[in-house]
DNA sequence: ACGCGCACTTAGAATTGCTATG
DNA sequence: CATAGCAATTCTAAGTGCGCGT
């Protein structure tokens, strides 16, 4: 590794020299839009600070989030220069790959039928759990069954045979489960041979405001037409948020609010500071309020009405199976909220009518019916695609679609694929890390900024960076839309050298704030990228997302850029419960090393969240919590002693037992005590941490169940029921040995 | 070879629902 | 029984990446 003696400029030279490399080496790539660098464009961190959402003050709130990134161990440095692949790791990997059930690209194998045999052999816990379930059952039928004659309350009894009902529906529905991963595949690019569905629920119809509540122009009452009071009351809905008062939703809104306004309307109304919609508000929250304040009668009925829409169009026949529907609700009309500085925000959301909705279904499938006196705009039949309906959407002009839940095969396989794929990464990424080093000093200066990118992309999880459409939406960046002015380079910094800050705002407009060592070559090649261009710049002229993809997928099949924050949020899962939960540890401190490794890789993605607003008040609650429960235990101690004093000498059998009794009651006091100090800790590093969009999007879902298989845990500690649904192929086909 | 649009995943906020607590 | 506080669910915006047509 001669890299170090080799100065910059050196390398320079060689690019400049070198007569065959076909791309000029210095030049701003031509072909790529000179971005946002001149004139027009405001600085970026004027953005920035304006931009972030409610309200937080970035730069603090980031400081912590770095702090945090610095506390946690995130991951193996993939780079620990010259040797970090060995010849011999490249083989033996090779040699793994052949057996591993994901060895075949295409197919995640519909493997195991052997597993049922294991499974009733070794009572795993899976079917434990079920015969627990029965017993359980059992016994709250009998207690039900016996109950009537004593003197136990009739409400009780109803409840435990509501409680009885509820897990034979549970059994039921496992029962019913489609386990489709023990089935072929079907040929590629299909996804479905029968698909029958009842089409999208269409949002009831705007009711008009009552006589009562007027709307004000200047001071006088105008009584609005049906469209123009529709929207009037969608601002008038938003007051008391804050969005209502960017001048750019203002505008926006003012001005698509005008085009639905009759003639007359558009001539009086000129000036939306001049519009009094305050008794609008005020109705808006009355109702809201009458809406929370519902007698439990009323609330039932509610639940009612909406289960039987649900009954109704929640659900399709998908290949002879019931399968949920994610979203069969068309988005109501509105105004659209954009996060962070988004040039349309304010803009109305136009209302969906059948007539713009595409209905995709089977060809011999009981079409749906649009509603009374309306059409569809087309019926297809297209069994390529996994949609049953579509709508082209006002605002961005972008395609939405009714898709399956989660817990469905179609999106389950997708998954499972997703995470074979990641999988397969991990057998080669030694040999795809050492090439990116290598290129790092390619004389193509194609080759080598696509080697820094992807350096940042598998170290730092970056996003790939797809290009935007510079207006349509808010300004933000991702791996290969870097521009200069989002990184600082520091050839040393709080004694560390080469470190690159970053600041830049990702996807949601969420800031990304991190400063990190990066190996020398790295470091050179930035200050090469960034020599003679402005802070507008493109960071990388010459790489694109599709330019990285191509080769990403020439390394491996399947292989893009998204796939090493999958494969990086797993292998960080998975090492660090290794590294953080024994055996010995107690439930609550296993849980508590469990989210710490879903903390790590939910910092290593960047996924933020507002503190909730209610944090410091609750943090202050608990903590009261556990200094009272500190007072009892204290309590109980002296009066535990008090006991066994009175009780030594003498062999009073009642005194005996009230030793045992106090006994037990410091030893419930520590555990409780012990069990909140745990929860403050995990809630305190866990401020403006989403957990979440990595536990439903990035870790394999089989790294949590083996573990939980391992620990003794049960895995409802970690997943509720939505993500064990979304999981069940992995519930039910790993064991405890899965390795990622 | 490339750019664009379609299809699908990923994302945080907002809303709703549930449960422990007093 | 109300209520707070949190977890679950819903909502829909905002990404990624493929494939197709030129």
């Amino acid at each position: 590794m001669t890299e170090n003696s080799r100065s910059a400029k050196a390398m320079e030279k060689e690019l400049n020299d070198n007569p065959c490399s076909s791309e000029d080496a210095f030049a701003v790539n031509p072909k790529k839009k000179k971005s946002r660098a001149k004139g027009k464009v405001k600085p970026q961190h004027e953005g920035k600070e304006k931009t972030h959402r409610k309200m937080k003050t970035p730069k603090e709130e980031c400081m912590d989030f770095e702090e945090i990134r610095s506390q946690v161990i995130v991951k193996e440095e993939p780079d620990k220069d010259p040797d970090f692949v060995t010849e011999g790791k490249k083989r033996k990997r090779k040699a793994d790959k052949t057996d591993g059930p994901s060895s075949t690209p295409e197919a995640p194998l519909p493997k195991k039928k052997k597993k049922k045999v294991a499974e009733e052999g070794q009572g795993n816990s899976a079917t434990e759990k079920k015969k627990n379930k029965d017993k359980k059952e059992k016994v709250i039928k009998e207690e039900g069954e016996c109950s009537v004659s004593t003197k136990k309350k009739k409400t009780k009894e109803e409840i435990q045979a509501a409680r009885a009902l509820k897990i034979k529906k549970k059994e039921e529905e496992e029962k019913q489960r489609w386990r489709w991963w023990e089935e072929e595949k079907y040929e590629h690019g299909i996804k479905w041979k029968f698909l029958e569905h009842k089409g999208p629920y269409f949002p009831p119809d705007y009711q008009p405001l009552p006589d009562d509540v007027k709307f004000y122009y200047n001071g006088k009452a105008v009584k609005l037409s049906l469209p123009a009071e529709e929207v009037a009351l969608f601002f008038a809905q938003m007051l008391d948020h804050e969005y209502t008062t960017k001048e750019v939703f203002r505008n926006n809104f003012f001005r698509d609010w005008r085009k639905e306004m009759t003639l007359e309307e558009r001539q009086l109304i000129m000036d939306l500071n001049k519009c009094d919609f305050g008794e609008l508000h005020t109705m808006h929250k009355e109702k809201v309020e009458t809406r929370k304040n519902m007698s439990k009668e009323e609330k039932l009925v509610n639940k009612e009405v909406n289960q039987k829409i649900v009954e109704e169009y929640g659900f399709c026949v998908l290949d002879h199976h019931r399968e949920r529907i994610g979203n069969f609700k068309i988005e109501p009309p509105g105004l659209f909220r954009g996060r962070g500085d988004h040039p349309k925000q304010g803009m109305l959301k136009k209302k969906i009518r059948p007539e713009d909705v595409i209905i995709n279904c089977s060809k011999d499938s009981r079409i749906p019916e649009p509603p009374a006196g309306h059409r569809w705009k087309e019926v297809r039949h297209d069994n390529t695609v996994t949609w049953l309906a579509s709508w082209t959407e006002n605002v961005q002009g972008s395609c939405k679609y009714v898709m399956l839940n989660a817990n469905s095969k179609l999106k389950g396989e997708k998954d499972w694929e997703k995470y074979e794929v990641a999988r397969r990464l991990k057998s080669c990424v030694d040999a795809i890390r050492t090439q990116y080093q290598e290129d790092l000093k390619s004389k193509q200066m194609g080759t080598r900024q696509r080697a820094v990118a992807l350096y940042f992309i598998d170290k730092l999880a970056l996003r790939a960076g797809n290009e935007k459409e510079e207006g349509e939406t808010a300004d933000t960046v991702g791996c290969c839309s870097l521009r200069v002015e989002h990184i600082t380079l520091h050839d040393t910094l709080d004694g560390q050298k080469c470190v690159v800050e970053f600041d830049f705002l990702g996807k949601d407009c969420i800031r990304y704030y991190n400063k990190v060592p990066v190996a020398k070559r790295v470091f050179k090649n930035l200050k090469l990228f960034m020599e003679n261009k402005q802070g507008g710049d493109d960071l990388f002229d010459r790489l694109n997302t599709q330019v990285l993809n191509k080769h990403l997928s020439s390394l491996m099949s399947g292989l893009t850029a998204k796939v090493f924050r999958t494969y990086n949020a797993s292998i960080t899962l998975q090492q660090q419960l290794k590294e953080l939960s024994h055996m010995k540890d107690n439930a609550v401190e296993k849980l508590l090393s469990y989210n710490r490794a879903n903390r790590a890789v939910a910092i290593l993605c960047n996924h933020q969240r507002a503190p909730p607003k209610t944090f410091d008040q609750s943090m202050a609650n608990l903590q009261a919590k556990i200094d009272s429960r500190k007072e009892q235990l204290d309590l109980a101690k002296k009066e535990l002693k008090q006991a066994k004093k009175e009780a030594k000498g003498n062999s009073d059998n009642k005194l005996l037992i009230v030793v045992e009794k106090k006994k037990k009651a410091v030893q419930r006091c520590e555990e409780q005590l012990l069990k909140m100090e745990v929860q403050a800790t995990d809630r305190e590093e866990n401020k403006q941490i989403a957990l979440g969009t990595s536990k439903l999007n990035y870790l394999d879902p089989r790294i949590t169940v083996a573990w939980c298989k391992n620990m003794e845990v049960t895995l409802d500690k970690i997943y509720n029921k939505t993500l064990r649904d979304k999981f069940a192929w992995a519930v039910d086909m790993t064991e405890q040995d899965f390795v990622f």
